[in-house]
DNA sequence: CGTTACTTTGAGGTCCGTCAAGGCCGGTGG
DNA sequence: CCACCGGCCTTGACGGACCTCAAAGTAACG
């Protein structure tokens, strides 16, 4: 079976690793890529379900992902908690925290996770001899707004099935980036997490995954899911409220 | 009356400006900021109606918006115009497209604006000598990022009198923030243009504004508003579904 | 094997989008 | 000065998507 499972996934070697890609918009010297490596803190494990950081604490560093999974939220002010991103093997996190110097968000790990520590101060020493690294990390921020946006502009228009169906595809394309399987890898969280990330409820969530499903469009047993037809995902995926139905038969 | 008109407001001293912000965390020394003035290029014009930049153009710039007031949207693959941010005098514009190096969105003027540019490479230059500068734009792009995950979280959990009464305060804070007056103001865009930002129809919009004003809440003629109870306001937008009803008599 | 958390499925209500018509200006031209 | 026109805004009726409430089914853990 040449499925992938995410919190199997081997350690992201560094040139995979999108902290690294902080640095190797047009490849970094080797020399450049040492200095790196030293000043960023390795093997710090966090067990499923323990915090990262909690809100509220300080934010004087940013964490690279190395395995495992990590979700971020915020705690309304009635206690409700709002699922807020999902992180995946080779990617930062903290990046929203940077503002005030505390963070805003909590991140737990939703399976055991190792993370990568990189010392603000440090890296910003450093950034100052090597221009392409400064740079990218205004371009890494660039481009995490530039999804935000994206996605809330997908917010209200796109019915639930579209959302669902970009959730997946995202999920996917973000495997690609670090060359993992794509079709076919297991969610590390829950249903209710989902939900409360899409803003949804559980159970549309649930019934949108039936229909998804009966519409062959997509197989999942549990959390392990399938990407049967990317096609008409993305299609689905692209089309908001007007136009295409979710069934335009 | 007592009431500030946006279009009317005075040229931003460069110390209420935001691009200004980028190195004024802890105040900068009158020659660094002598030196950021010198590389920020004034007075270009952009009438009411025309385009400070369009999706696809270079970016190899950011603008600083001194008087006026612009949007920013992307046009979906259906033709129909999203609006994905409004500026005010003071902040700054294009910080998400600097990713790929070119616009992703177009940016237009709601009102006949000024507006400061500011070359890219020049300014990284610069920061190179000047530590708070170069942190302060992390800064900056990690409030961007935060402000549009907390909307993003709004986004589909608070009804359309809640995300109305939020965009409402979002304006009055910006307009505080830079000295002017918060409780009535002139809105610069049309209820189309709220519409599309809030991910709402105009006429939802519509009932919305007649349903607060019917409340008591604000008071609207044309595109001047006045918020006139500013706790109820603040409590209708902090809500989301759950708990409060839009009116909880 | 029982407890607990997660997931699925069903029935009813509500908010908001759609469609449609009418009012309020500001502008243009007679 | 007035009549006409077009854009913008408002108001109403209706239907559908999704939330709420409720309960049963399933998987993970001791």
């Amino acid at each position: 079976m040449e499925r992938l499972i995410i919190n199997e996934v081997q350690e992201v070697s560094c040139d995979r690793c999108s902290i690294s890609a902080l640095c190797l918009p047009g490849e970094l010297s080797d020399a450049d890529r040492a200095a790196l490596n030293q000043i960023v803190q390795r093997a710090r494990p966090v067990r499923k379900g323990a915090c990262l950081f909690r809100a509220g604490d300080r934010a004087d560093s940013v964490f690279a992902l190395r395995t495992g999974s990590l979700k971020s939220f915020r705690v309304t002010p009635e206690g409700a908690e709002h699922v807020t991103g999902f992180f995946l093997p080779g990617e930062v996190v903290g990046l929203e925290s940077l503002a005030n110097g505390a963070h805003t968000h909590t991140a737990v790990a939703l399976d055991t996770s190792l993370v990568c520590r990189i010392p603000l101060d440090q890296f910003d020493a450093l950034s100052v001899r090597i221009p392409t690294m400064r740079r990218q990390l205004v371009r890494v921020m660039s481009r995490e707004l530039n999804d935000a946006q994206e996605r809330l502009a997908d917010a209200r228009h796109a019915g639930a099935p579209a959302t669902f169906a970009g959730f997946l595809l995202d999920l996917s394309d973000r495997l690609q980036r670090r060359g993992l399987e794509t079709r076919c890898f297991m969610l590390p969280m829950s249903r209710g997490e989902i939900a409360s990330y899409l803003g949804l409820t559980q159970e549309t969530v649930s019934r949108v995954i039936a229909r998804l499903q009966q519409d062959g469009m997509i197989a999942i047993h549990a959390r392990e899911v399938r990407i049967v037809d990317e096609q008409a995902m993305r299609a689905l995926a692209r089309c908001g409220l007007h136009g295409c139905r979710p069934t335009p038969e």
